[in-house]
DNA sequence: TCCATTTGACCCGG
DNA sequence: CCGGGTCAAATGGA
C-alpha cells in the first residue's frame, strides 16, 4: 500500500473551458463577447419544495459542497443531456429544514432545451400495492385505476435510490376515459393548456415550461393519458391541503386525508388519489 | 465493463 | 484569502 493517491487533475488545468476542450463542446455560455467576466447574467430562479428531486427532469449530479454556514451540504446537479443536446439547465438543492419531509431550496439556472420525456415520479410506474408515493394518480371516469404510465427514457438511474429516501414530485397523471362516451376520441393533438393564472390567488412562477407532455394510449384502450409539470405550478409552495385550484376549466382540491378531488368540469368526475 | 456518483482538488470572483 | 462552483479520478453498483 504504498501511498495513497491523493493528488487529483494535477495534469492539466483545463484552461477555461477552451476551444477544442470537452468533446468540442462550447463553454457554457451563450455569448462570452468580449469582456471576460464569467457568467454575468445567468437566468436564475428559486423554488421551495419539499421534493427537489422530482420535477420531471433527468439531472445528473456533479458535484456537492459544504457551505459556510449552512446545515446542510449543497448539492449540484445539470441536465443529464448536456452534452448529447447542448442543454445548460443546471441546478442546485439546498436543505432548508431539519423537518420529518424536509424543505428544500432549489436554484434553477437555464431552462431545459433538450426537450427531453418528463420523467414519470418514481412509484407511477409500480403497480405495487402501495399507493404509488409519487406523484399524484388521477382517473377520470374511469375504474381502471392508475398507472398508465410509459418510459420512454432508460436513463433513470437516480430515480432508484432517491425514491426510498424522498417524497414525490410534482407530477400529476391523469388518466382519461373515453370508452363511454359518445364522443368519438377525437383526441386532441394537444391537451388544453393551462391557463396562466390560478383561481384565486396562486401565482404561477413559471409558464413556460408548464405544458402536458402529449398524451398516450396503452393498448387499445380508451384510456387517454397524459402527464402535467406540476413543478411549473409551484404547487408546494401556494398549495394547502384543502385548498382549491383550478386550471384550464379543471379544479382540483387536496383534503386533509390526503387523497384530492378534480373537477374537469363537463359533469366529469374525479376519482382516486394517492399522494 | 460501463457509467453515474462520490469526493477532494482546482478555479475564480469578490 | 475565503467561499462557492466545477472538474475529474476513484469508487461502486448494475
Amino acid at each position: 500500500m504504498a501511498s495513497p493517491p491523493r493528488l487529483k487533475r494535477k495534469q492539466q488545468p483545463n484552461q477555461h473551458y477552451g476551444q477544442g476542450g470537452v468533446f468540442g463542446l462550447s463553454p457554457p455560455e451563450p455569448a462570452p463577447r468580449d469582456s471576460r467576466k464569467r457568467r454575468k447574467d445567468k437566468h436564475t430562479w428559486i423554488k421551495h419544495t419539499l421534493t427537489p428531486y422530482f420535477d420531471g427532469h433527468l439531472w445528473r449530479k456533479y458535484g456537492q459542497k459544504v457551505i459556510k454556514d449552512a446545515p446542510y451540504p449543497r448539492l449540484y446537479f445539470r441536465c443529464s443531456y448536456r452534452e448529447d443536446r447542448r442543454c445548460l439547465a443546471s441546478k442546485l438543492v439546498q436543505q432548508m429544514t431539519h423537518d420529518d419531509p424536509p424543505l428544500y431550496e432549489v436554484t434553477y439556472t437555464y431552462e431545459h432545451t433538450c426537450n427531453a420525456a418528463p420523467v414519470p415520479a418514481p412509484g407511477v410506474d409500480a403497480e405495487d400495492e402501495r399507493p404509488a408515493s409519487g406523484g399524484l394518480v388521477l382517473s377520470f371516469g374511469s375504474s381502471s385505476g392508475a398507472g398508465h404510465s410509459r418510459r420512454r427514457d432508460e436513463r433513470t438511474m437516480q430515480l432508484q435510490e432517491e425514491r426510498q429516501q424522498f417524497v414525490p414530485s410534482p407530477f400529476l397523471t391523469m388518466n382519461l376515459d373515453y370508452s363511454n362516451s359518445s364522443q368519438q376520441h377525437a383526441f386532441p393533438s394537444s391537451v388544453p393548456p393551462p391557463t396562466t393564472s390560478w383561481s384565486p390567488s396562486f401565482p404561477i412562477v413559471e409558464s413556460s415550461s408548464a405544458s402536458p407532455s402529449t398524451p398516450w394510449t396503452d393498448d387499445d384502450d380508451d384510456i387517454l393519458t397524459w402527464d402535467w409539470d406540476l413543478s411549473a405550478y409551484d404547487f408546494d409552495e401556494h398549495l394547502q391541503l384543502g385548498d382549491h385550484a383550478q386550471f384550464s376549466g379543471s379544479s382540483f382540491s387536496w383534503k386533509p386525508d390526503g387523497s384530492a378531488l378534480a373537477n374537469l368540469g363537463m359533469g366529469i368526475e374525479v376519482k382516486g388519489v394517492t399522494f
